[in-house]
DNA sequence: GAAATGACTGTAAGCGCTTACAATGACAAA
DNA sequence: TTTGTCATTGTAAGCGCTTACAGTCATTTC
């Protein structure tokens, strides 16, 4: 008699046995249908159905050597700034029949190697990870274990890496040129945490870049790193016009900085943009709903996300060479910036 | 030879061959290192180590007949309504080392179906989902498997389902019955798609609970339906005002359309609350950074998260009876709303 | 000093599926 | 009729791991 305990789940041969076949012929019903009979695919379907089978993901798995599954990395799911690019890719998948598995790394390197062999021991059959910098290690494992990977939300020119993404470095750098020529001299910056996030540290390379061409000394750019959550871009703004240089404009490493820094200035009675202007980075859905309106670097992150997965499947398929797709971006002016 | 195309992944085989020990022993020894002797355990993860070896996922979880992973599905995950309970929820999982596995049901119940599924043929050894309202079929057949099952953003008294959650529908009254005791007369209501989403659905009733409740005709209470995206909040405000019946208030569904309404109603010439006011649900970050800031009920996202991890745990573990939680929210009155 | 105990370790039987290979039968070509 | 071809189906060997059970010693116990 079967226990209440432990529910009897059907299993291939089950359904085999009720339908009066073998175990391979449901096997191919289940998987390659053009190769069965009119005749035993729908006997086996009916058995399908009224036993209510499903087939068990970890056995095919490891019969078939592969799971048509794929697994993101991606630093933190709190905010939006990965979702809209994440929500296509993952579309893109499943148009090929592949699904994909989300983790999350809090922007912690180790957490993020320890995430990888997670995912490949899930048996994911290729990868996505957001940027480059990662230790060598990482990088000798997916390739010793012959993992397919896609880079994205970065580019760098001749990398050996596959990846699909912008130069987030010569993108800020258009910004800050842009926020200089309209005649800003007090800047004051606000980035993501730098180490261990490319991202980060290039957007924050662009400004410096930027400023630095423009013959200002870098002691005179004063720069606050913080983690990527609204409160703290609120917070790092009060600090920052704590000092006795008040900044004219705040350049902040994202949308999502910028947003707490508007919001703090209007709390400090600061009006943005007159007494201060604001830009940020990613042009999120938020950017064009504070108050007032981020202007922002727009990327393209659907179209980012399409393609990193058309070039993971293709990758996992064809075993072809890793091409890398440079995006276009572009600056998006909105009230939060004038001219000082 | 080996060839290029396929990497020799190393097997526990391998492992206990390098060892010279037994696959029982090197299996102890990854998951039971107290049955083993000192001596040998550093003879295993020695070979362990040099031949980089990790367990296959996949070939333990069905050899186990468990995962220790959970999964959970929910509604979206484009906004920050779930990301901060969510996280909670992970991280009391991992100090039980359990993992996650998080997929997204964009509001579709036969999406959501398909994944409890998809993530049950994973091997999930206990799932979180959002909300009562799914097909019965759905339960039957997590009954059927014997999965654990937690409900979550909900509660319902007297359901036979474990939940861990608040009163959707008595906290939104709660927060009309103040709107209409501060005098406000014409309400307006945008709500999210109630249809597949009780939570929408108990919200919007207490709106009306309230409204019928101090004695007004129904007919009075105008209702715009919307997916949960700040652009449909914006876009559901502008077509309200275009009504000849200007309302006093904006009772949102969650802060995600309110910030839409705050956003859109300035961009119209409304001045919130002086003109306008606005409410919205589940006091997500963002609420106390738009402008103005939005009075809402405050959810306690990472308590809810922390308690259906704990419930989730006992019911795998012990068989347990599910035991409900009911948690208390508050509303958080803050500048978008005033006395008309 | 014999028997009992306990700490380790090994043997081997699966877990539920895929797939190479073999077998079967039907039909067309020679 | 004989042979070849092709479409279908079955047989059975794993995939990489866990674990019940059995064995081997060394140490106690009386």
């Amino acid at each position: 008699m079967q226990m209440h305990e432990t529910p009897h789940i059907p299993t291939l041969d089950d359904v085999a046995k009720a339908a009066g076949v073998s175990t391979a012929t449901v096997s191919r019903c289940m998987n390659e249908k053009q190769k069965v009979s009119p005749k035993t695919l729908a006997k086996v379907m009916e058995a399908v159905e009224s036993l209510g089978y499903t087939p068990n993901f970890n056995a095919r798995a490891m019969a078939a050597k592969q799971s048509r599954t794929i697994g993101a990395i991606i630093p933190t799911m709190e905010n939006a700034i990965f979702a809209r690019g994440l929500q296509a890719f993952q579309e893109t998948l499943l148009e090929q029949s592949y699904n994909l598995l989300v983790s999350s790394s809090a922007y912690q390197p180790k957490l993020e190697a320890q995430q990888i062999r997670e995912l490949v021991a899930r048996g994911a059959d290729g990868l996505l990870l957001i940027g480059y910098e990662r230790d060598e290690s990482v990088y000798d494992y997916l390739a010793r274990r012959g993992i397919p990977t896609i880079l994205a939300w970065a580019s760098r020119p001749n990398s050996e890496h596959a990846s699909v993404g912008f130069d987030n470095r010569a993108a800020m750098r258009q910004l800050a040129d842009r926020v200089i020529e309209m005649g800003h001299r007090r800047i004051a910056v606000i980035s993501g945490i730098t180490e261990g996030n490319d991202r980060a540290a290039e957007r924050l390379a662009g400004i410096q870049d930027s400023w630095l061409a423009h013959g200002f000394d870098s002691d005179d750019l004063p720069i606050i790193q913080t983690p990527y959550e609204i409160e703290n871009g609120a917070a790092a703004f009060e600090r920052l016009v704590q000092g006795n240089v008040k900044p004219t404009v705040v350049m902040c490493g994202n949308d999502v900085l910028a947003a707490g820094v508007v919001s703090r200035a209007r709390d400090l009675d600061f009006r943005v943009p007159d007494d201060i202007s604001v830009t940020g980075f990613d042009d999120i859905e938020l950017a064009k709903h504070v108050y007032p309106a981020l202007t922002t670097v727009h990327v393209p992150h659907r179209q980012m996300g399409r393609i990193a997965a058309e070039s993971l499947i293709n990758l996992i398929e064809d075993r072809k060479g890793a091409v890398s797709h440079q995006l276009d971006v572009y600056i998006k002016i909105r009230e939060s910036l004038k001219s000082p």
